[in-house]
DNA sequence: AAATCACCATACGGCTGAGTATGGAAGTGC
DNA sequence: GCACTTCCATACTCAGCCGTATGGTGATTT
């Protein structure tokens, strides 16, 4: 139990390089606490966060508990890093669509990303099912805040209301919420990807309103 | 273990008699599958499926494992029973709205009971976090099928084509769930009653066509 | 080359929950 | 009032995971 040790910027070189010629489960001798994060949230996306527990995920990468333990404190601390790598993912995501200046096609590209490349979205869905969690409610709060104010801040610039722009973005923010859990989880509309366009278009014309 | 035991109606009636006297916790001395049932469905609304255990099921009921396991075989034929009640009860709920005639009011109806009595969902919400459970998944696809042709049916009614009305419905639907998670599992529109009556007409405005 | 450090294996104790076995105490039919 | 069924308690076994203790090995340092 000597958790936060000090990683040289050597040794990540290294670690990198290792990374390179090793493709999957080739076993690297050695783990750092960036690989226990990466593994944790692979593990959260595939079967959500009660399947994260330290000896599978030991398992899954081909080493034992001792080498958690000596990462990290404990499991929760291992949860919060994850999360905490996987928060600024997330907002940097966002700040990347952020930058486009016209509203209206701000909108309608965070639509399109949404129902594209859904799989990107599945550490979120997963994390949303377990709200309810002290560790993941706090994050979620935040991320969905800033979302939220991403929103608001659009359908204001295109026209709205105050009141009508947060009630607006709050029903978006509801409808991106439980198409994750519905189109990812059940496979509710399937999805052929053509069908799956016109519904995006359906949704955007719905949604923001006309020129 | 000796499952699915046979139950006369006068013992039914014996116990529904012992209910109306006995408030809460007063011991009964004798419970049935309904019983067991009934608890675990509570034990789902207020802490997921993940907490429905043997063990702490029946602390809650004041009893022992051994109680248990005469009525069930298994955990999972306690899981299955009580999510079969549960979806009868929810069907029943929707006949009721499906009886207005007028589509547009049965919409209305619809809406506002969702957002007025939100705690009568909170099941639902608890199931939705865990749609990767094989037995969960069947009856959540049955009952969400249901409530989106009962949703298009009415789009239909009200003029829109109906390609848009399915459409139209699976939106409906998203915002429905992720209004649940959102509002139920975060605080997140902190809901002061003349607030969250302004968001759903907010959202029959948006979401039904005008007349 | 010796000492130190970073990482990991092995082995253990404790807890919690799934099922099983068995016997006992209420109620029920005759 | 006696056999018989119904319901439940007690007392196990078994398995999985958390966290600890301790020692070992390869790499780095000096």
């Amino acid at each position: 139990m000597q958790h936060r040790p000090r990683f040289t910027s050597a040794a990540r070189s290294r670690y990198h390089a290792r990374m390179l010629q090793a493709a999957e489960k080739l076993e690297r001798s050695r783990l750092t606490a960036a690989d226990w994060e990466a593994g944790a949230l692979d593990l959260i996306a595939e079967q959500g966060i009660a399947a994260l527990a330290v000896e599978p995920l030991a398992r899954k990468l081909n080493v034992t508990k001792g080498s958690f333990y000596w990462h990290f404190a404990t499991r929760e601390a291992l949860l919060t890093a994850a999360l905490r790598r996987w928060e600024t993912h997330v907002d940097e995501a966002l700040e990347q669509i952020a930058a486009i200046a016209e509203p209206r096609e701000r909108l309608y590209e965070l639509f399109r990303r949404t129902g594209r490349e859904a799989k990107s979205h599945v550490i979120y869905s997963a994390l949303l099912r377990a709200l309810d969690h002290p560790s993941v409610q706090p994050v979620m709060e935040r991320v969905s805040q800033r979302r939220l104010a991403f929103l608001s801040h659009a359908y204001c610039q295109v026209g709205m209301a105050r009141g009508d722009a947060l009630h607006r973005a709050h029903l978006t923010y509801a409808a991106y919420v439980g198409f994750l859990q519905l189109a990812l989880q059940l496979g509710m509309p399937r999805l052929d990807h053509a069908d799956l366009e016109a519904y995006v278009e359906h949704v955007m014309s719905t949604l923001i309103p006309a020129r």
